[in-house]
DNA sequence: GTCTTTGTATCACTAGATTGATACAAAAGA
DNA sequence: TCTTTTGTATCAATCTAGTGATACAAAGAC
């Protein structure tokens, strides 16, 4: 359970926001459950050979994020993804699937990956006053 | 014209990258058709209040994404995005309804929108090798 | 052929981000 | 109550990215 956490030194993103983003991924896809626990800061952070703070900075945002709940001496433990609070297990299905379909239609009409994230950011940020 | 574009020199992600994303969003939704013409990396500098080679650096990696394409003394063109080579409008089209899609049901789900983007991110690298 | 307008290349400076180390704080358990 | 295990805060060192300035290069206009 060490291992589903990859680091790529030569990606310029750096480290903390690597971890975060592989969590919030895995999160949101509901590989990892809410009720799950989080490695500590220490055994993660031993296991990719970086320093503590590195961790507890990537847990901090997610935190923020309301993906996750730290609390000393108890661990940090998968709260989120909080769409879905009444257990409506429906509701991260249906954009997992939307999710999919996006990216076949995005693959099929060519468009790149990073073109295809910057789709998404433009509309996001034009969809918040209407 | 030359207002389409907006820093916030608050904003953490630099100017060169916003200016990277705006136009690539704007390309890829099709308010940028191919033949526009961009202006000048010196007067968008001039309108921004910053340097031509910032300006510059947007444009350059808009054109090694297959979105612009740049000729001296001639500026710079819309070439994209590059997906519907054959004038088939239909498929930029598809892909846009997928995004409003993907967008309003993770609003229906409450998830946020960073979240959203860390999803499509993982999405779409662990859609390598499958 | 010259001039002017465009993009391009380079380079040093600055500012900021990232990290690792260390010390601190809280909370559970013996 | 003492110890241990966890997260948290801080802080200085390093490193890298981003920028602005300047000079260069190509290509069309005249």
């Amino acid at each position: 359970m060490t291992a589903r956490v990859t680091l790529d030194l030569s990606d310029p993103v750096p480290p903390y926001e690597q971890i975060r983003r592989q969590l919030s991924s895995l999160i949101a896809v509901g590989v990892l459950e809410p009720g799950s626990r989080l490695p500590t800061v220490r055994s993660l952070a031993a296991d990719l050979g970086i320093a503590a703070g590195t961790v507890a900075r990537a847990y901090k945002e997610l935190e923020q994020s309301g993906l996750i709940e730290s609390r000393r001496r108890n661990g940090t433990i998968v709260v989120g993804p909080p769409g879905a609070p009444h257990g409506v297990a429906g509701g991260d299905a249906a954009v997992m699937a939307a999710v999919d379909v996006l990216i076949r239609s995005a693959r099929e009409a060519g468009i790149r990956d990073d073109t295809l994230i910057d789709l998404v950011r433009g509309r996001l940020t034009s969809k918040l006053d209407p």
